[in-house]
DNA sequence: GACCTGCTGCGGTTTG
């Protein structure tokens, strides 16, 4: 079948390819990693069609899902052009939120035999009464970017979709598509839990060939200590979209994209038209179009965000830019994959560092990249929200017995652990809202009915299944025109901050705000060129450890051997470094201290990302606080972090007294962090997934304060009377894994204890701690009077 | 010498 498809289009099948068709056929389950643009889709797709084709049985045979709905569309695509090519009956469906209400219909009297889908819609097929009957044919299930998956709570809803499937069809098997990441075997352990059957992994030594630029300001001694925009090398930006034919601009956030693209504009207003930008916080219909013009390639630069990050293949693109670090190397080479997306072809990828240490990250991306020293994902574990989520999932539908599901319940790699208390304890949960909420209707979802768990409540079912899902996204005000016309999304807090007639730039576009009523924020064109951009809160990305420690093995290069370019660039920065202070070796950790009328600062450069900066920080803070009680104030990038305080800071006598200790992190973070804050902060989404709070019907929804005012009463009344909560324990776990980053603390921690430490008093701020210092004073004021602490900072450090 | 910060993803229409 294969070879008949491949005789028909002309090319030869790669090796992974025919060693897949090969393990499908012999009944195996297995991930498959392979670079994009190789052909993954046929590789599983021919092996999967064989298989049919050998024991024909009605209904769904396969279950192909993929995270975005614009890729189920692709893959979708893909496979129907096989089926249709090969003159094959075999028919595919697609499901996903944007499936009509008439084609869903149809699907429920006949299901396709291949269906593509998203994990949501799994479970939203979970959720429907029959489902047993929709999946007993069911003899493939396909995971496609599993990368992305694993690493999230919609991956373990993943591995509990699976474990219900497994059940149904014990012979079902079970492929995973993934990239490389630097823990691929347990990507595959993690996918296929703990069930038994044949399992292979399948990988390719063919390579995406990535050429990495560093653009390199031209005199580097004006090129700035601080900041992040990079706006300064917009003039070595110019040449290279011109001499290419469609040019990527990734920015880290969705502000920097709008400024970026503006800024261009000003600069360039030929580009007007052949440019645009793209962001999760445009409408849908603005994104269409952009993503259909790059396809068509009549773009010439797009700016934008992660948002085009994964997805449709864009073959016009020809180079990437990635502004400002990209914080991981698996990000950088997912971008720069969206250049020469054929095979063989080399993606081009070019990267602008926004202030003069970042030039390093050029060198050590390199690096990574050449070795293929990718980032772990890190599989979520016990989490407890999805699963109480997905109990009731079961219920809405058929109904589940304990027994049985307790025991497919823990084969997946996510629940493994789980005991039979804490599962009953689950249960006692969605039937009598635990131990606390007892009282309330409300939270007795479900009852048990000859020993079958059920939801009998049609309302309870029904708000049931719009909740379904783990993603938590804030109430945003919509943005649009006065006549009509939708523009996207901005945050609550930034709209407020603006009166009517004041303008702001958005979508490229400057508009004037006219009024705001139900969420919604009606707009007009504004003739002006003035106004505020808009900032929304998103995630913060911390440098990941594989590209930290690149980062310091880089630096400890300077002046020992021939070495990158970026790297001799810096020539006159790290003499500077060196002269006002020291450059640390690989085997020293340097401690800057300075005093200026601010105070008494302390500079640490451990070079681990901000998030273990912001612990780190604050546990030293506790700890130095015990030999002297002071209070601090604490500033963190990803290269270092500052303690300042109104009083000299005893740091030798710290150092002598276990600064570094790592045995008994746990307890002092406990004392030291307001954990219980940023627990109630993770609770929300927690309590959202759990079916808590209820986020509203669609298109009316509920406002992100009265979201946040349910769970912060929720957070409070198990804290106060049902400490053994197993939500609330998840949520300062979720804090110490995922804010704290506990274990790469402690990592770092360790390795400070084997260092030289070298402390320097100095004079003058140096390039090291001088970016750090704006970020605190960013913290503390308005952006102009940012500017003005600035220059008042200056005047201070030429007196010095 | 020195500007601005903070990603993405899916789902889907009742009742007070």
């Amino acid at each position: 079948m294969a070879e008949q498809w491949f005789k028909q289009s002309d090319w030869q099948p790669y090796d992974f390819q025919v060693n897949t068709w090969d393990a499908i056929g012999k009944g195996y389950s297995g991930l498959l990693n392979a670079p994009t643009g190789f052909g993954k889709t046929y590789a599983i797709w021919f092996g999967v069609l064989q298989q049919y084709y050998k024991k024909q049985k009605p209904g769904i045979h396969c279950l192909w899902i993929t995270p975005l709905r614009a890729l189920s569309k692709e893959i979708y695509m893909a496979t129907e052009r096989v089926s249709d090519g090969l003159g094959l009956s075999y028919t595919i469906g697609l499901r996903s939120g944007d499936t009509s209400l008439k084609e869903r219909t149809q699907q429920k009297k006949k299901m396709p035999n291949g269906l593509i889908t998203t994990p949501e819609s799994v479970h939203l097929l979970l959720a429907a009464k029959g489902y047993n009957d929709t999946f007993k044919n069911l003899q493939f299930v396909i995971i496609d970017e599993w990368h992305e998956l694993m690493g999230t709570k919609r991956g373990v809803q993943i591995e509990l979709a699976l474990s219900r499937l497994k059940a149904i069809n014990p012979e079902l098997k079970i492929w995973g598509i993934s990239a490389t990441i630097g823990n691929l075997e347990e990507a595959e352990e993690v996918l296929l839990g703990g069930y038994g059957g044949k399992r292979t992994m399948i990988r390719t030594n063919l390579k995406k060939r990535i050429e990495i630029e560093t653009i390199i300001p031209e005199v580097i001694e004006k090129y700035p200590w601080g900041g992040h925009l990079g706006i300064k090398l917009m003039e070595e930006v110019l040449p290279i979209i011109h001499k290419s034919n469609s040019t990527l601009l990734f920015t880290n956030t969705r502000s920097q994209c709008e400024i970026w693209y503006q800024r261009l504009l000003e600069r360039e207003p030929d580009l007007a038209g052949a440019m645009a930008l793209h962001h999760s916080a445009l409408s849908d219909e603005t994104r269409l179009w952009v993503e259909n013009a790059l396809h068509e390639g009549i773009l010439k630069a797009v700016v934008c965000t992660s948002s085009l990050d994964l997805g449709v293949d864009f073959r016009p693109v020809d180079t990437v830019i990635q502004i400002g670090s990209p914080k991981g190397v698996a990000r950088f080479m997912q971008r720069a994959g969206r250049s020469g997306h054929q095979p063989g072809a080399i993606s081009k990828i070019y990267f602008l560092p926004t202030h003069s240490l970042e030039i390093i990250e050029g060198s050590a991306l390199r690096h990574a990249v050449t070795h293929s020293e990718i980032e772990q994902r890190v599989p979520y574990i016990r989490s407890f929200d999805v699963l109480i989520q997905y109990l009731v999932t079961l219920a809405v539908s058929d109904g589940f017995r304990a027994n049985e599901t307790y025991e497919e319940v823990i084969k997946t790699h996510c629940f493994n652990s789980v005991t039979r208390e804490e599962f009953n304890w689950c249960l006692l949960f969605i039937t009598d809202g635990g131990s606390m909420l007892e009282a309330y209707d409300e939270f007795h979802k479900v009852v048990i009915e000859n020993g079958l768990y059920v939801v009998t409540s049609k309302r309870v079912a029904m708000r049931h299944r719009l909740g379904i899902g783990t993603i938590v996204s804030d109430a945003m005000i919509q943005v649009t025109y006065v006549g009509g016309g939708r523009i996207g999304s901005i945050e609550e807090w930034f709209i407020s901050r603006l009166s009517p007639g004041d303008s702001f730039w958005f979508t490229g576009k400057n508009l004037e705000l006219i009024r705001i009523k139900d969420m919604t924020a009606y707009v007009k064109r504004s003739a002006g060129n003035k106004g505020a951009f808009p900032s929304w809160q998103g995630g913060r990305m911390p440098l990941s450890s594989q590209l930290s420690s690149t980062i310091r093995m880089k630096l400890d290069e300077y002046g020992k051997k021939k070495t990158d370019i970026e790297i001799s660039s810096l020539s006159q920065l790290f003499e500077e470094q060196k002269m006002r202070s020291h450059l640390p070796h690989n085997d020293e950790l340097l401690i800057e201290k300075i005093k200026t009328r601010d105070g008494y600062h302390v500079f640490f450069y451990p070079f681990e990302g901000r998030n273990v900066h912001e612990g780190m920080a604050s546990l030293f803070a506790y700890r130095i606080s015990q030999i002297k009680p002071m209070t601090f104030s604490i500033a963190m990038n990803d290269y270092g972090f500052e303690l300042l305080s109104d009083q000299e800071i005893p740091v030798e006598e710290a150092l002598g007294n276990a600064l570094f200790d790592s045995s008994n992190i746990s307890a002092d973070i406990y004392a030291s962090v307001n954990i219980s804050e940023m627990a109630k902060r993770k609770f929300r989404d927690i309590a959202t997934i759990a079916g808590l709070v209820f986020n509203g019907y669609p298109g009316k929804a509920v406002k992100t304060r009265h979201v946040q005012a349910n769970s912060q009463l929720f957070f409070g009344v198990f804290t106060d009377f049902d400490p053994n909560n197993l939500l609330l324990q998840q949520a300062y776990d979720e804090v110490m894994t995922f804010q704290m980053e506990q274990v790469r603390m402690m990592q770092a921690l360790q390795r400070m204890e084997t260092q030289h430490v070298i402390i320097k008093d100095l004079e003058k701020f140096s390039p090291f701690c001088f970016p750090i210092l704006t970020e605190r004073f960013r913290e503390k004021f308005t952006n102009e009077k940012f500017e003005d602490r600035v220059k008042k900072m200056l005047e201070q450090l030429d007196r010095a």
